[in-house]
DNA sequence: CGATTATATGGATCGCTGTTCCGCTTCTCA
DNA sequence: TGAGAAGCGGAACAGCGATCCATATAATCG
């Protein structure tokens, strides 16, 4: 009992190969495959065991749910703070991502709004996270700057369609909106859960307020 | 060698009830005498551990600073988080108090202005103590309250002063106030410790700017 | 395919933490 | 001054992150 192993998920984030110390293009060799299954293994359990223990969760509950001993833990991730940034990464990675997906489903505006909810479930679930990137620990050093690494081109490109579609005004700076949204996050943290929804709805009809004309329009003229 | 008792600085906090679980003005017996020099003791041991290694500073240290054992740490302070609260406590107390005496001292407008290079100060010491606040511990869940009901009335009264005389615009809220200096001084981080006093100036400077004539003038007319 | 070797594993173990417990000391007050 | 209450110190406990190494296993080669 208490010994279900949390597979991986989905794709196996081909952790594949690690910088040498030899320089940052060293040839350097691939995991073995019963390693990389358990990288894999780690880094799913470690995302559930944050979302319902916190980011403090002990490292051996971890591993007992990624079903591997400590040791294999910090073969991998020499630090506990290592395997916190490894998941921070891969949670900003598939929202990240999710950008040009729907993108191309969707009209610059809709696939705006829809990113901001889905940008906005990444903030609810980082509470405990934030904290410690506010903690001056310099472990979490470089996670804003890989934050906005990957969400100021991701939402970036969605404003810029929306504001050539005409949908919103065009004066918007990326990381101004994802500090707007996070902050709505962050400060409806008890009120009732659509509460955040309403207000990120209202903040989207502001910028459609005052939307211009399409302004880089072309094409179909 | 390395037991230098840190001896309680000024006055004597008088601690000396504890509110009894019978109800809140059940009589309560004093402190012994010497319990209370061991309180004084760690507090001032307490701030001056947290000032140099941090809010994460083993008890032990605290209480080898202090000069005492880790049980009476735990007598006084039944958890960590007790030391840490009461350590706050006393400062926002401090800062609070220097209001009414910078008032007596100096004309309105010089008095809100030290005060507020005052109130910098303290947030300045005060980068660790603000993660673990928002970190969710419930532990210090009230101290968001009492750093409002301290700091509100203080800051209030220190504006009311300045506007009355005309020296600086009427319409200004202390919360919104507190929290710009507190943001000023937390996003300057690394800068040149003199950059968070020019833009605390250009602050002040700007509450000035929209003075009118003296609002609620009495007296000598 | 079997042997060889580099690689990976797991859990006992270490050092450090917050917290508890209790025999002993010190203060208080009649 | 002499009980008796109040307070004290530090050994001890449980839980943590991190280390270490004998063992197990995947990759490679003859």
């Amino acid at each position: 009992m208490g010994r279900e192993r949390i597979e991986p998920g989905g794709q196996s984030a081909t952790v594949g190969r690690l910088e040498a110390a030899g320089g940052p293009d060293a040839p350097a060799r691939p995991l073995r495959a019963d390693a990389q299954r358990n990288v894999d293994a780690l880094l799913a359990a470690a995302k559930a065991v944050f979302a319902t223990s916190g980011v403090n969760a002990p490292v051996r509950e971890i591993a007992a749910n990624a079903g591997v001993g400590v040791g294999t833990v910090y073969r991998h991730f020499p630090r506990r703070s290592d395997l916190v940034t490894a998941v921070f990464r891969r949670e900003v990675d598939a929202c990240a991502d999710e950008a040009p997906v729907l993108a191309a489903e969707y009209e610059p505006s809709e696939a705006l709004e829809r990113w901001l909810y889905r940008y906005a479930d990444f903030i609810a679930t980082k509470r405990g996270l934030a904290a410690a990137l506010h903690s001056g620990d310099p472990a979490f050093d470089a996670l804003p700057a890989y934050f906005e690494k990957r969400f100021r081109p991701a939402l970036g490109s969605l404003i810029e369609s929306a504001a050539a579609a005409g949908a919103i005004r065009g004066d918007l700076d990326a990381m101004d909106l994802l500090q707007a949204v996070a902050n709505l996050c962050l400060h409806t943290a008890g009120e009732r859960p659509d509460h955040t929804r309403r207000m990120i709805a209202l903040l989207i009809d502001g910028l459609r307020y005052r939307a211009s004309a399409p302004q880089h329009a072309r094409g179909n003229w």
